[in-house]
RNA sequence: GCGACGUUGGUGCAGUCCGGUUCAGCACGUCGCCCUUUCAAGGCGAAGACCAGCGGUUCAAAUCCGCUACGUCGCACCA
């Protein structure tokens, strides 16, 4: 196979969302997959909506999932540079051949005409585009509007007539009408490109091998096919890929919550779990294939199995794949990430914490709500949920008081299963249900009903706590 | 308005390119049972689509063709 190149080319303009990533990670895998390289280009031609620290936002969302660039603005490479903004004679020089070709034209039309050609236009009905005004000029015109200094772009003079098809690995052929495609402005007048000028120059010139783009970008494919022409250079395979929407089926924005791959990870998704989810948004490798590792996806990854139709963000998959990686977890790689979400505790505490906690949450972040009772010196009880089913005020009375016997007379809680024995004979004794006598125990232990296992919370909590707790919630059900 | 792309159970996907051994497969979710001191997790099982609709081609169509409907995207000196 011939050298696989495969670019990942965002615009600065924020952090880039999950679907831009999605995106991504379907080159990586691709660049992996075949022993290829993977680029990043930063698309960086409009200097009205760049943001600040756009750059590092875009590395940081492709360092989080270990998405490993070969060449790049920060690492470099023998294509160099990878910042349009920094390739701007490239592209002048392309449009001044095309120019001399005839296939490109300088336009000197204002906004203002412009705006006003597209009003009168809606207002007929029609498609707005370019009405050809300055591509009709004739030599004097032209140099009458040089002389007088006038601002200028350059477009791209597309045939009237005719079609032009584009083979796209992943739908087929696709052909769209010439006179549906506008003449699209090529250079700006502040001299930068647009992206339809700089990414096939830049494809190009950076013998990008398989170009991969969101399918939004089909519309304007003849524009890049012509201009390949126009150069006289072959067109490099073409995939749309499908676009990542909302569950409600719209693209995928800030409206939708968590965009971007850092706060999902701040919201306690595991990066693992992350990257393959993403990877099956548009992307699936048999009928009953789920849960895939980095290795497997590199290994597995081919475009035949990439999917046409667009692909739907669904939280609720993301979150069982998160709880499915987060099981999957030792004890000690579990408290060294759930520490972050834990700050009020220790290393210790949390490594005891992780086999309770470890099978009972889908996301990191809702570790706290189910041990923060460790964490509260008293609790506060409402004696009705001291009192279960079945329960009246003297038998949680007599439970906790049974069960508060036994555990007094114990150094330590460590010998959990000893501990649940006497428990249970207690309960026993009492001619309770186990439902019923530990049920009470775990409401003045825990404050809650629902709660990790008991006797590893009590050990845990530590003996003096345990009991001061059950103390109190004795004189809670004896005050009524 | 014009154009492009898409349409499989409640949800997300596979199967469609190379029509016929799949009375349409998997997962999430839901429900039931088991386990059980709670909640989870785990095990077992169940319900649920006739493949957007209509019309063609064919001995045979989710799979090919056409039309319609719906959805999304595009129609900038934005990417």
């Amino acid at each position: 196979m011939t050298d696989i190149r495969v670019r990942f080319a965002p615009s600065p303009t924020g952090a880039p969302h999950v679907g831009n990533i999605r995106t991504a990670l379907f080159g990586y895998l691709w660049a992996r997959h075949t022993g290829g390289k993977f680029i990043l280009r930063i698309e960086d031609t409009d200097q009205a909506r760049e943001v600040e620290n756009g750059l590092e936002l875009i590395l940081e969302s492709l360092r989080v999932l270990g998405l490993q660039w070969d060449e790049g603005p920060d690492v470099g490479g023998p294509y160099g540079p990878y910042e349009q903004s920094k390739r701007l004679p490239l592209y002048q020089e392309h449009t001044a051949r095309l120019i001399a070709q005839g296939q490109a034209y300088y336009c000197y039309c204002t906004e203002e005409r412009l705006a006003r050609m597209r009003a009168d236009q809606k207002a007929r009905g029609e498609q707005t585009r370019y009405d050809y005004h300055c591509r009709n000029l004739s030599e004097a015109e032209r140099a009458e509007r040089e002389r007088a200094g006038a601002p200028k772009v350059v477009r791209l003079a597309v045939p009237r007539g005719g079609k032009t098809t584009l083979r796209d690995f992943i739908h087929g052929d696709l052909t769209i009408e010439n006179k549906n495609v506008d003449d699209q402005v090529l250079l700006k007048s502040d001299g930068f490109p647009t992206y339809h000028l700089a990414v096939v120059v830049d494809d190009h010139l950076m013998k990008i091998s398989h170009v991969m783009r969101g399918d939004d970008w089909i519309p304007s494919f003849p524009k890049h096919v012509l201009l390949y022409q126009a150069f006289g250079w072959d067109i490099p395979p073409h995939g749309h890929l499908p676009n990542v929407l909302g569950p409600d089926k719209k693209k995928l924005s800030k409206r939708h919550g968590a965009t971007s791959v850092m706060q999902f990870r701040d919201e306690g998704y595991l990066t693992e779990a992350l990257l393959n989810f993403l990877a099956r948004l548009g992307w699936s490798y048999d009928d009953k294939s789920e849960v895939f590792a980095r290795d497997q996806l590199i290994d597995l990854f081919t475009l035949d199995k990439i999917e046409h139709a667009p692909a739907i963000f669904d939280l609720a998959k993301l979150d069982w794949l998160n709880g499915y990686y987060i099981r999957a977890l030792s004890d000690d790689d579990f408290a060294a990430r759930a520490a972050p979400f834990v700050p009020q505790t220790d290393a210790a505490t949390l490594r005891a914490l992780a086999p309770l906690t470890k099978e009972r949450v889908k996301k990191l972040n809702e570790i706290p709500a189910l041990v923060d009772f460790l964490f509260e010196e008293d609790l506060e009880y409402d004696p009705q949920t001291l009192i279960g089913k079945g329960m009246d005020a003297a038998s949680a009375l007599a439970a906790l008081r049974a069960a508060r016997a036994t555990l007094d007379k114990h150094v330590s809680f460590d010998d959990e299963e000893k501990i649940e024995a006497e428990l249970r004979a207690d309960a026993e004794k009492l001619g309770m249900k186990n439902l019923q006598f530990f049920g009470a125990l775990r409401v003045a232990v825990t404050g809650k009903t629902v709660s990790p296992p008991l006797m590893s919370s009590m050990r845990i909590l530590g003996r003096e706590k345990t009991l001061r707790r059950i103390a109190r919630a004795i004189s809670a059900l004896e005050y009524l």
